[in-house]
DNA sequence: GTGAAAGCGCTAACAC
DNA sequence: GTGTTAGCGCTTTCAC
């Protein structure tokens, strides 16, 4: 907000009205050859920069989305916001980015501000299950899409996952591997999503008829030292234990450091398999088995709903995508000691 | 982009002057009570969310700060962003994010973009030792700093980090180790703060009167396997090596990788020390030795930089702040054996 | 093929 | 203590 030239400078100098200037700018009607270029070098001798924000009070569009992450530092958020960071710049999107911390009157704060800055369009990694606020959004004109998380009755489009079925293959993974005390590390509280990869775990259990001891604890944060107290707990609780699943490979690679330092070896002693599939999977040692999260895809979907509900208020909402899992095998895991 | 209640509505709703209004909303001028009541109630009543934008192409403050990292999927720049976000955040203003992918072009537009949205300012961790393109910013009076990264005949004001140090007390603590064949494995191309990693390194090493093989490599890229490639060449050319230093954690942790592949235990046979102190390095095994880098003071300081630069513009530039490292002896590094 | 001018939703000087 | 109103820099309708 610092600038000086606007197109009236550009209009007088070119000797022209600003129409015309607005007009190649934006391409957005004829302008003679003569004309154009004279505006056109102008602009470029006066390094006129167009004031988009001027043009949106106009226009009602700012080419700006939204973008609520819990927490930008987890690789997996990092990994998405970038993405969609770079899909949407690809397509003259802007992006302005919010990290709730994974607190709902933080999350509500953020909408707020969005909201003020009349952002075309939001995607959001919400941090509850209440709906209120998106749906207040949606009443409002704003295109909104839920990303990853799952909120019944949300009436906002939502791109999200198969993880029922990632948790059921893993889980099946180390049941064909002889495991049949098999834990499972959970989020700090549950949300569909958690619920689903919780039921896909106890359901090839059950399948494959084995006894469900409750050796499913719940760890108190998304940090690696999270992953560690829980294993810890588990450890002492379970202590029969051969594999275990986790909620994400942070939870995983903090309960790894752990059990290692328990003096015992993964996969030797314990199998690991992790969720997500971040990069760093597959360069610790052992690397991680885990169940891969197409983030790409993810986000490449995510704005191209957006943009299609942009487009197209009307279509029938909500509109969901769920993006098949598949799981990565690497080394740790492996078959039970005898 | 899409909402109808304006401050006119309020207005009208409330029986007094858009002024008023406005000057509730911004506590900007006394208001009697009845009348800041009345429009507070309304304003809650309609749902009323002022449109910034059109304050903003008044007053010329937009209360939103421009951030270009390489790539914010680095775990680095990701726990800069978001620091950066959440500090400015708490003073108010928004981010807006965008990825350079270490590419001077497309750094170019992302501050194009960033300059037509009217951004009040812009922290930016560049990809070049190019300063044209910043130095024409602080001409056109937009406040910017630079992160992290250093550039000579830069005008703007910076905050880094004392690099030189970092290395040489990280290769002091390996030399005290008895290591003597210690490799560096460097950035794919230099640039003033990595020349100052080497250099520390260099200088330790010569202080030691250690005899300089070049035992420095370049890897290509900035990803885990980026380390393990060039600790694959770095071992054929120098086998002899028992330590190695990493330009950062990223690649050590991937330089670590391809050690235990080749059968080499860390560190056992080579111990490693990376850079930055990402929040991995103490949850991986083993336990990263490293430099830690002040992750949080930075972004602090780059936010306090910029709003002291908007309020007083005048200030004797560039300023810059340089800020310690200190190094963090994990399980990574170790006496050499015998 | 081009220009004049209204108006987007605010802020803030000026008036009372 | 409150209201009127002129812009901020654009886009776009209407007119020629």
């Amino acid at each position: 907000m610092v600038f000086i030239v606007t197109i009236k400078d550009i209009a007088k100098q070119a000797g022209v009205s600003v129409a015309t200037v607005s007009h190649v700018i934006n391409k957005t009607r004829f302008v003679s050859d003569v004309l154009q270029e004279r505006v056109k070098k102008t602009i470029e001798d006066l390094d006129y920069q167009p004031n988009t924000m001027a043009g949106s009070l106009r226009t009602r569009k700012t080419k700006v989305v939204g973008l609520i992450v819990p927490d930008n530092s987890n690789p997996l958020f990092a990994a998405l916001s970038m993405l969609v960071e770079q899909v949407s710049s690809s397509l003259n999107y802007n992006v302005l980015l919010c990290n709730s911390s994974y607190d709902l009157k933080i999350e509500l704060s953020c909408i707020q501000l969005i909201r003020s800055k009349r952002v075309d369009g939001l995607i959001i990694i919400p941090t509850t299950t209440n709906k209120d606020h998106i749906n207040q959004l949606i009443e409002n004109k704003l295109p909104v899409v839920v990303l990853h998380h799952i909120i019944t009755g949300c009436k906002a489009d939502s791109v999200v996952v198969n993880n029922f079925k990632g948790t059921y293959e893993a889980t099946i993974h180390l049941i064909d591997l002889d495991h049949r005390h098999i834990g499972y590390i959970d989020r700090p509280v549950s949300l569909p999503h958690s619920l689903e990869r919780l039921n896909g775990y106890r359901k090839a259990l059950e399948e494959r008829g084995i006894r469900q001891d409750d050796n499913v604890i719940r760890c108190n944060g998304f940090n690696y030292n999270d992953g560690s107290e829980a294993i810890e707990k588990l450890l002492k609780l379970k202590p029969d234990i051969t594999a275990i699943l986790a909620f994400n490979d942070t939870i995983a690679m903090g309960a790894i450091r752990t059990i290692n330092d328990h003096g015992l070896g993964v996969p030797d002693d314990i199998s690991v398999v992790g969720f997500d599939d971040v990069e760093l999977c597959s360069f610790i040692t052992p690397r991680l088995t885990t169940v891969h999260f197409p983030k790409y895809k993810m986000a490449k979907s995510a704005v191209d709903f957006l943009l299609k509900r942009m487009e197209n208020p009307e279509i029938k909402r909500p509109i969901k995508k769920v993006l098949p899992l598949n799981l990565i095998i690497r080394e740790s895991t492996s078959k039970v000691k005898k």
